[in-house]
DNA sequence: CTTGAAAAGAGCGGCCA
DNA sequence: TGGCCGCTCTTTTCAAG
């Protein structure tokens, strides 16, 4: 995991359609090492997978909401139970479990405030929870998938690079 | 906007690596006719970018934090300073204009505390604000860029259907 | 890692129904 | 619209330096 993978994977994130002969050129490798690389990439899991982005706008998915979720019980099965019936709702776009007074918080995109309401009824219809706080979005000023690499050194004397992973 | 075109939409924001002939295959349609929905597709905005998703872990961006802001200023220019500013970090990987007590919410990736720490020294120095919350994910239980698209009919007798966009 | 090249596959476009 | 059939480009693999 050099800096020329990282490299790689600042465009791939940013997108996925550049054919391998443009990213080798633009990391200064020819096509036969940076297509290995990619692949040794893909086999390793750092890239994960390759989607299409939607704008959910256009799909009349309007409307984003952040969930704070307070637990009532906290045994293991009751959590277990708890994470598989959230991440079956395809509403949920990102659920994590938190430290600290939440328990849990979502990321949910739905039409409008009335299918959010639905969703809610549901989420609290699936178990008995202390406590929800719903905060709604009323602009996307930024969303992105790519993840903050580091930034390759701005070209000029060699600095000492940090370690990335466990190189 | 089509029953198909959702279809191929479901289809590619799980995997944009399939073969044309491989969607169409799935959605009943030979390659041309598939290929032409998703160029048209495309040029809507409705597919806005194919991009390869990073595993943050293996990256060595293991902490997520969410958090809340509140502004002390809420004039015009102030909140656009404010948003270009924040938009303009790698590290916030979403950044929403709220509704309710909380102004803003961010979604910001980093390496560990100490990373964390950095950005958050930087972030209340940009500007002043009147309360930053940090709330952090000790788990990832779900994490999707893909959208709630209405599902297909299960296959019946053809029940009418909700319009979707604008069709 | 590089060049070169060839086979397989996918994207793309024309033309017909 | 959708379907058939090519043309072109990319991906993928291989050999040799």
């Amino acid at each position: 995991m050099d800096s020329i993978d990282l490299k790689i994977l600042a465009l791939l994130q940013k997108d996925a359609t550049l054919s391998i002969a443009a990213i080798g050129e633009q990391v200064g490798l020819s096509q036969t090492p940076c297509w290995k690389r990619i692949q040794r990439l893909e086999a390793d899991g750092v890239i994960d997978r390759r989607v299409a982005v939607l704008d959910p706008v256009k799909l009349g998915l309007g409307l984003t909401v952040f969930v704070s979720i307070e637990t009532a019980d906290h045994s293991k099965d009751w959590l277990e139970q708890f994470a598989g019936r959230i991440s079956a709702m395809p509403e949920v776009l990102e659920f994590y479990r938190m430290a600290g007074d939440v328990d849990y918080m979502l990321r949910v995109v739905v039409a409008d405030m009335a299918a959010y309401d639905t969703f809610y009824k549901n989420l609290i219809a699936t178990l008995p929870l202390k406590n929800v706080t719903s905060r709604f979005a009323m602009e996307k000023v930024k969303s992105t998938t790519a993840l903050p690499l580091p930034a390759p050194p701005p070209r000029g004397r060699t600095e000492p690079r940090l370690a990335v992973v466990g190189e």
